[in-house]
DNA sequence: TGAATTCGTTCACTTAAGTTAAGAAATGAA
DNA sequence: TTCATTTCTTAACTTAAGTGAACGAATTCA
C-alpha cells in the first residue's frame, strides 16, 4: 500500500531507499470504513489527508441538509481549511467509500523539510498545481448550468457518477437530488428523441 | 504611490530602506485606463498583477457573452492561470475603473528571492491566505443561491455593488443582468412589507 | 433473514431564473 | 451640448429548479 504514495511520488521526485524509509517511519498510514467522519464541524484539527484508495468527501451541514462541496479519490489530497486558519472546521469531512489514506500533521513537515528539503519542493509543486486546478474548477462551475456541469462531470470524471451516491452528487452539483433525476432523464430523452 | 504597496507589505514584514529601493529599482507600478485590456483570451503572459488603486476584473467570453469570474480592488493580487501554467490564456483581464497596479513577472522574483529571502516568505504567506480565501468563497458560492450571494456580496464587499457595472456584477453573481434587478426588487419589496 | 431505514425516481405544483422586447436613464464622444 | 451608445429596469412568457408527497428498490443491521 506504500507503493502507491511512493508511485504518485515518483511522477515528481525521485526519492532514495533513506527518504521512503523516513516517510514509512512517520507511520502515517491509515484505514477508514466507508461512513467513517474523519472530522467533523467545530472540531479542531491540525491532520491533512491524501487519499491512496477509496474516496472521501468534505460537506457543510445547511439547515438541518448535507452540502457536499468536494470529492477527492485516488492520488488527490486536503488539507482542511482549518489547518491552515487555525480556527474550528466549518464542515465534515467522511468517508465516501472504504479508504487508505495518509493522515499527517503538518507539523511534521516542519522536521522533514530540514531533513529532506526535497519533500518541500514536493508539497510546493502539488499546492500551486492544487491551486490552478480549483481556480479552473471554480471558473468552470461559475460558467455552466446544472446539466452542463452533470455533463461536465461524466466526461472528466466518470468513476464518481458511479462509486458516489445520486443525492450527495446532486448536492455537489448544486441542486436536489429530484432535480438530478429529472435532468437525467431529460439528457437521456434528448439522445433518445 | 510606492506608499500603498509599503503600508501594505509592513502588516507581514519589515523591510528596510535597501529593501524598498530594490523594490522600487524594479519598476514595477504601472497606472492604467478605465477598460484598458491587461491580458487576452489565447494571449501567453508571465505578468502577475497587484492592484494599488482601482479594480480588474477575470472574465470570460463564452458564445460571444462575457462571464465575470473575479475582482480584484485594493491590495489584491493576481497569479494569472496561464502565468503557472504556461498555457495561453483562457481568460481576459481588464481595468474597471482607472488603476494603479503592480505588474511583475514572476522571473523577477527567483532574483529577488536569493537577494532578500524574506520576499520569499512574504509571497508563501500571502499565496496560502489567498487559498484559503479562495476555498471558502466556493464553497460559499457553492451553498448559495444567486439571492443569499447579492446579499453576502452587500455584507462583504459593499464597495463592488457601487463601482462595478450591474450586467458584470450579475455575471459574477452567475445570473442575467435582468434576473438581478429583478432580485433587487424583491429584495426590495421584502424590507418594505 | 426480515424489518426498518435510506435512496432514487416520478409527479403535480410553486418559485425563480432565462429570454425577448421595449423604453428610460446614464454615459461618452463628436 | 447633442446624438449615439451603453446600461438598467420592467414586463410577459418560457424553462428549469425547489418542494412535498408517494412508492418501489436497495441497503443496513439486528
Amino acid at each position: 500500500m506504500q507503493d502507491l504514495l511512493f508511485g504518485f511520488i515518483s511522477k515528481y521526485v525521485t526519492l532514495t531507499e533513506d527518504e521512503k524509509n523516513a516517510i514509512v517511519s512517520l507511520n502515517i498510514f491509515r484505514s477508514a470504513k466507508k461512513g467513517t467522519t474523519l472530522l467533523k464541524e467545530g472540531q479542531k484539527s491540525n491532520d491533512g489527508y491524501f487519499v491512496l484508495k477509496g474516496c472521501i468527501r468534505t460537506y457543510y451541514v445547511i439547515d438541518g441538509e448535507e452540502k457536499t462541496t468536494a470529492f477527492y479519490t485516488e492520488m488527490e489530497g486536503l488539507t482542511p481549511h482549518c489547518v491552515i486558519n487555525k480556527t474550528p472546521s466549518e464542515y465534515f469531512i467522511s468517508c465516501v467509500e472504504d479508504s487508505i489514506l495518509t493522515i499527517a500533521d503538518p507539523e511534521m513537515e516542519v522536521d522533514i523539510f530540514k531533513k529532506f528539503p526535497k519533500f518541500e519542493t514536493l508539497c510546493r509543486v502539488l499546492s500551486e498545481e492544487l491551486l490552478a486546478k480549483q481556480q479552473i474548477n471554480f471558473d468552470e462551475y461559475k460558467t455552466s448550468s446544472p446539466e452542463q456541469r452533470y455533463l461536465n462531470l461524466l466526461q472528466k470524471r466518470p468513476d464518481l457518477i458511479q462509486r458516489v451516491p445520486q443525492h450527495q452528487l446532486a448536492s455537489y452539483l448544486g441542486i436536489k437530488p429530484q432535480s438530478l433525476s429529472r435532468l437525467r432523464a431529460r439528457i437521456l430523452k434528448k439522445n433518445k428523441g
